[in-house]
DNA sequence: CGATTTAGGAGACGTTCCGTCTCTTACTTC
DNA sequence: GAAGTAAGAGACGGAACGTCTCCTAAATCG
């Protein structure tokens, strides 16, 4: 029986880790996720996970980024009407939900620590750009509202990708924006 | 050597038990609490826990409540001004969240699932009570506000404690009271 | 008040997974 | 072609899991 003799190597290898990762993440879930099924389902030794990352949750983090591709940064939506521009980056928010599930996003959560402020300063330029773009075309009065105001559809948003179990609906998404978000934006003096 | 040859039974014991897990919680954390952990710190064996609880997480549920004493439900404020109301409930969420530590909350919050979805239903009902009051004081135009904005100042602190590592300040808490809701909630048709 | 039942205290057990280490060998590099 | 690097495989000690069994203190009941 002569196996396959082929040894995969570098980045070929390391791809083929990521996708062993997020197979055995949507197979088991975050919680019963190990490094020995993440080697076994590779059909490689633990010992070529650790030389790449420390522990499990660096591991699972640089998977969902491996899937995920790039950052919101680099396609920050422009459909020319603010409403829709929000509506966008919210609903890729809850695309990434749908797609990672839930124990996967608590895991996570509490094992990247102080990774989670980064969060924040994304969608605070992001939500930034948006506002900018509306008050040049004469949307709102000003782009200058406070950072609490600027991520509140984004907050809002995570909190209830974080609480609620169900997918994100596009009527929780419209009443974000339309109830909350758009009155607060426009009536400003 | 003649040990203490009294033994804890029943309701004392419990509360033994629940105060080591408690204990435990503030020594090493929630990740690293053990059963082992617990057990030893009441000088008793595991069995003793697993009697009562099946698993950390409800364990943990468990020590918290026996901590915390009773839910905000209990004791709604009356201030006579709803945004002190508010403030109140606010200040509350911020003292367990300094109380309980942020890794408690993401361990917990990964575990207990369901559960979630009550947090929300409370915090909907002691909004309602508030807004209720403060309509027939005349303070607002009408208590009859949708959910989503009710629960809104309790959502984003919760977003707040989730997200970010430090407690949550004075500052912070006004913000989300008087630049958000009251706004939202004042001017309404 | 003695017999019976219940449940606490203690620890052994098999299991799983951790993270480290060692060893052989395929591939890369010079 | 020789030397170096890292893949593949698995052994290893350790921690904690959850189950189990034993002994006995305390509660219950006749």
């Amino acid at each position: 029986m002569p196996a396959e003799t082929t040894r995969r190597r570098g980045a070929a290898l390391e791809a083929d880790l990521l996708d062993a990762a997020w197979a055995e993440l949507k197979a088991v879930g975050y919680t019963r996720l190990t490094m020995e099924g993440v080697a076994a389902r590779a059909r490689t030794g633990k010992q070529v996970l650790y030389r790449r990352w420390p522990n499990r949750a660096e591991l699972v983090v640089a998977a969902l980024r491996h899937r995920q591709g790039g950052s919101i940064t680099d396609q920050v939506p422009d459909t020319g009407s603010l409403r829709e521009d929000v509506l966008a980056v919210l609903r890729l928010m809850a695309e990434r939900q749908r797609d990672i599930g839930q124990d996967v996003v608590h895991g996570v959560l509490a094992e990247i620590g102080p990774m989670r402020a980064q969060v924040f300063e994304i969608m605070r330029d992001v939500m930034a750009t948006l506002l900018e773009r509306a008050a040049a075309r004469g949307e709102i009065p000003t782009a200058d509202v406070p950072p609490r105001i600027m991520t509140l559809p984004t907050d809002l948003v995570r909190n209830e990708i974080v609480m609620r179990s169900e997918p994100l609906t596009e009527q929780t998404m419209s009443e974000i924006v339309d109830d909350i978000f758009l009155p607060l934006v426009t009536r400003r003096a």
